[in-house]
DNA sequence: CTGTTAGCGCTTTCAC
DNA sequence: GTGAAAGCGCTAACAG
């Protein structure tokens, strides 16, 4: 493999005048220049990244951590973070942290291979974050606080999105309510069940805790969640579901049921995830700012990188999206 | 920001040992171990990964180069390179390739700062593959094929694939079909086309150009090129979507004027992205094999970095998905 | 403009 | 086991 050491001896000229030119440093004169090029062109030659970001120290990259880069709901928030990231001229690469405190990911928050991350990813342990973010290395955490001056909070207000969410589903005359949740060490499952309990309570409504299942936030663990309270045999007048792809498993598996949405069940999710409009019944859901959330953490963490003082924590509020899978009063 | 060296003093041991330490080697005892983990830990010491690259001259990390990581269609493909990915004890990233070749992932390709690459980024130019791959660094391309033999091509039977949803649009009565076409630099886009112009040729049915919109492969695309068509008055008795997110937009497009699918006009879209089982009708549509594709192209990868022969190219078959946008003779 | 040179932080012989 | 020392390939300060 050509280093540009070889580029120099070909071109005949010295090593330093090899990466002037490369690098297109006004020093060099034009006819140099083509030189070079000709000569690494002939060598095939291909500069080594690391080398040079050694030698720099600022790799003008940063990274976006998600529990599973495949999910449908992460499509808006690498948007938001890929537009800003790109206007900065700032390179973005993302990586999934499938497995947890020993995937891919840590590679990037343990070692200095990225100059900021922001990460959505319930599997990286909040220890991991607090010991990786520092002065030179900002991190945006999008799903939990974090106890480091150095990481910041995006975060959207689950738990009002959740009470305002609860709150239709009591006001259109449901009153036995059930609760599908997400993983237990999810910090969005926990502020979402927060604020469906706190309607619950302000409208004096018990709950019981049979009604409530966890499906994991996945499709095939809100299918199986619902399945599990058909078999039940008795069903609750309306289900809250904490994310829309444990909603969408439950519609299906009450379609195989012939058990009818909103007629016989009511059903809300949470994220409105774009699937959530074409389902049947268009899915009643709690929207969050995906785009919006990713644009901000980047543009976060390029204050920070600047060396500028920043909130501790951001505050992002959902909308409450009526569509047709609660029954009206 | 501590670097080895100020782990090794702290420690009280020497450079190599630290390092030694650090990564686990037999040759330290295991209280020098403990001695250094400690230094390291309350110097906050992070291993610089650049550093260590460079002497590796290994990354053990492939990259997943996208036009868009955030399109719907990217979901599965980037599941099934996760996991054989992951299977191999490789770290995995993607990355946009917007903005073309002067995107970051150019920076991947350019610069080796990866063992290997997978592309499906019809905005990357064929000569900038060409140039990149080589013995040490292997690339699959999934949408083209490249001269050159590091570089493998991974390709779904689109013609085929193209030519059966055509010839049910035929064997259903359909005679004036339109195509909405994908951008003129895809590949996939060209070879759709092929399929499609192949079976109207068979059937001896006359293709008009004016039937022949471009879409750009964006719902939104979809949507427009559907708009026009309407304007124009006159609307063929089927159309083909070269894929299904322009076949969505255009599915709202025919909604907002009243124009009813499948009983005025059919259409089939091609991909079978996860949205087409849910739109209003569900989409007939031709499966493409995209979890198959990815891990195929990663084992490949996997196979030229441990030298081995392989196949210039392979071939994935592609599935029709009869569903009911299409009116039955 | 060009060439010499000193590292960036780490791994890894090789001698002790 | 341990420590000194030689670079990995590149950039950039410095002196011509």
């Amino acid at each position: 493999m050509a280093t540009i050491k070889d580029v120099a001896k070909r071109a005949g000229v010295a090593l330093s005048t090899a990466s002037y030119a490369l690098n297109g440093n006004q020093k060099v004169s034009a006819s140099t220049i083509e030189k070079v090029l000709k000569a690494a062109r002939e060598l095939n030659y291909q500069k080594n990244g690391f080398a040079s970001d050694l030698k720099r120290t600022k790799t003008n990259t940063i990274a976006l951590i998600l529990s599973d880069m495949s999910g449908p709901y992460f499509s808006e928030l690498i948007k938001g973070v890929q537009e800003v990231t790109a206007s900065h001229q700032y390179d973005l690469i993302a990586c999934s942290s499938l497995g947890g405190d020993r995937s891919t990911a840590t590679k990037f928050l343990r070692e200095k291979r990225v100059d900021g991350a922001i990460i959505l990813a319930n599997n990286i342990s909040t220890q991991l974050i607090e010991e990786s973010a520092r002065e030179d290395f900002p991190i945006v955490v999008l799903d939990r606080e974090v106890q480091n001056p150095f990481a910041i909070h995006v975060k959207v207000d689950n738990r009002h999105g959740a009470y305002q969410a609860t709150e239709h589903l009591i006001e259109n005359g449901h009153r036995t309510i059930g609760y599908i949740s997400g993983p237990h060490d999810s910090h969005d499952n926990e502020e979402r069940f927060k604020g469906f309990s706190d309607a619950l309570k302000d409208y004096e409504i018990p709950f019981q805790s049979r009604f409530k299942i966890s499906g994991n936030f996945t499709r095939d663990g809100g299918y199986r969640a619902t399945k599990m309270l058909i078999a039940q045999q008795q069903l609750p007048d309306a289900l809250f579901y904490a994310n829309d792809e444990m909603a969408i498993g439950g519609l299906q598996a009450f379609s195989e049921k012939g058990i009818s949405i909103p007629d016989d069940v009511s059903i809300v999710g949470f994220d409105d995830i774009q699937l959530s409009e074409y389902v049947n019944p268009p899915l009643t859901t709690v929207k969050q700012p995906k785009y919006e959330a990713g644009a901000l953490a980047v543009h976060t963490i390029f204050q920070m990188l600047a060396g500028e003082q920043v909130d501790q924590s951001f505050d992002l509020s959902t909308e409450f999206v009526k569509r047709s899978s609660v029954r009206s009063k």
